[in-house]
DNA sequence: TTGTAGGCGTTATCAA
DNA sequence: TTGATAACGCCTACAA
């Protein structure tokens, strides 16, 4: 392997004049500098990072933190987050299992973006409490070295209840997400309180945000009431195209006999027809505030809390 | 930051039998290993990767390069190369851009994945020229450092081909890839070869494997040739769903106005309405074949390029 | 303007 | 069975 050693050799120089040139120091003259930069280049140097991150103590690299690759979902808050950070010089990997949590203790990263529900709070807050700079996507968490950016998934329940609501809805159902899930959990309960604002009698019927667990809900739904239409808020897309794949086999008719709207605007549901009425966020724009937010908790300013706000999206499986 | 030399201080010894007490080595008694253990655990302590890596100059870690993250194309891909890692102990990150090619002569990863077009195959050479080891998934390349694993394009298009011949179409259309990729060269120059030995006419349409390149790809083979069935391969099934998209604002029928076979058997193929014929082959697979493959080469151990077979998958937008 | 030397946290080679 | 010490590659006061 080539070092800054063997140019020195190579330039007839001391290795710290290399350093110095290489760092654009204004302690060696130009005319040196670029015989040292050209002598590097023709020998293909490339800095070993194991060794500058031992002095420097950081690596200028984000690691973004997530339960799976599964899903569209996730190319386009990927896409963001390496915008925003490349905007601050500062390089993203992608990582996932908990064995890769290791990288930040271990200070692989300088920060930490987490959406991913297996990351235990208390592992998080561990981190923390190291000074371990990090942002979450998928929790709510206080702590000095800790920023939130997360959906109002309040503001999408509360938009999917009023749809319903002036629709003349009779009765609801919903059709929920895991249990333990952050945004699950807050989506079911303002959905609640919505509901019960209104008055509207509602059922919740299990789910976990997965497409099966929308295709055994439907026939849930079904075998008790065959009153139409049938109004469902599935917590997220998937579901609600589980509902869709089940509808198909059976003589109802989505948007008419059954009328649904889903979470999340996947490309999916934008595909289908009828089209499937969702809420909508930018996933683009998340990724864009996280990655702004890690950087600024880093450098030591000042950040807030940051929320990413939601939309109603309309389509023909949902109408008034 | 808690380092052995806080740790030896703490128990009252040296560093380096801290250093064997951490790492299992029989040179110190199971009791002192023990107290030491005890002691490293109480102040948390974790080792620095950047002082570890500098002496052992390996890190265990193997950077996967995506041009991008979308689809849900990469998820069981990803799974399966994190599977066959995890039975080597290597981790893993995913990356992409341009900036983080760095990691590999920073010896930040011990090896490469690559399945990035934007990956220039000559950056490619030279990472191998000094001696890092690189496994590419969507091109071919000879080097001692270089080894491949790569989809059966060639048996795929075949399959197709023959799918049509034995229905008897009399006319084909290609709906083609990118121009420099490797996968939709393939498939192209395969479909081309099988049709002639076929003796089928048929006639090429430009496409770029997104969805919106078969939208267009579809009208103008609708403006010229109105004589059905209409029988078209695309090289992947984004573009297949394109072509779907089109079709639905028509009078046209898929499945018997227009026989249509894709490639990759994408999850979204699997859902429409009819189902998109495609050619199929084990992602998942893929990725442990690619995983095994990268550790054996930088172990030393033997290695052969590899391939990844592929199979048809009826559906009801192809029928005979 | 350039060179010398010490240090970053670990590992590994010798001695003790 | 342990301890001192020299690398690993780079950075950076401080000295020349």
């Amino acid at each position: 392997m080539v070092g800054i050693k063997d140019i020195a050799k190579k330039a007839g120089v001391s290795i710290s004049t290399v350093s110095y040139a290489l760092n654009g120091s204004p302690k060696v003259t130009e005319e040196t500098r670029a015989r040292i930069q050209a002598i590097a280049d023709e020998l293909n140097y490339v800095p070993n990072m194991a060794a500058r991150t031992l002095k420097s103590r950081q690596t200028k690299i984000i690691g973004v933190y997530l339960a799976d690759y599964g899903g569209s979902f996730y190319g386009e808050l990927l896409d963001g987050i390496k915008k925003g950070l490349a905007h601050y010089n500062y390089e993203m990997i992608v990582c996932s299992g908990v064995k890769s949590h290791l990288f930040i203790p271990e200070r692989m990263i300088d920060g930490a973006l987490i959406l991913d529900w297996t990351f235990k709070t208390k592992e998080i807050e561990q981190f923390a409490d190291r000074g371990h700079s990090i942002v979450v996507l998928d929790r709510q968490l206080t702590h000095e070295n800790i920023r939130q950016v997360i959906l109002d998934n309040k503001g999408g329940a509360t938009l999917a209840v009023e749809q319903f609501a002036s629709a003349g809805t009779k009765k609801m159902y919903l059709i929920s997400g895991p249990e333990k899930g952050y945004d699950s959990n807050q989506r079911l309960e303002t959905s609640r309180r919505e509901l019960d604002r209104f008055a509207i009698p509602y059922e919740i019927i299990e789910g976990d945000f997965t497409e099966p667990s929308g295709y055994k809900a439907i026939q849930t739904i079904l075998e008790e009431s065959p009153q139409k239409p049938i109004d469902i808020f599935a917590l997220n897309d998937e579901m609600a195209i589980g509902v869709y794949k089940y509808i198909k086999e059976t003589p109802y008719e989505i948007g008419t006999d059954i009328r649904i709207i889903g979470f999340d605007n996947s490309e999916l549901g934008a595909f289908i027809q009828p089209r499937l009425a969702t809420i909508s966020y930018s996933k683009h724009r998340w990724g864009i505030v996280a990655a702004e937010t890690i950087i600024k908790l880093i450098q030591g300013q000042a950040t807030e809390h940051e929320h990413i706000y939601t939309s109603f999206i309309s389509g023909g499986s949902f109408t008034k």
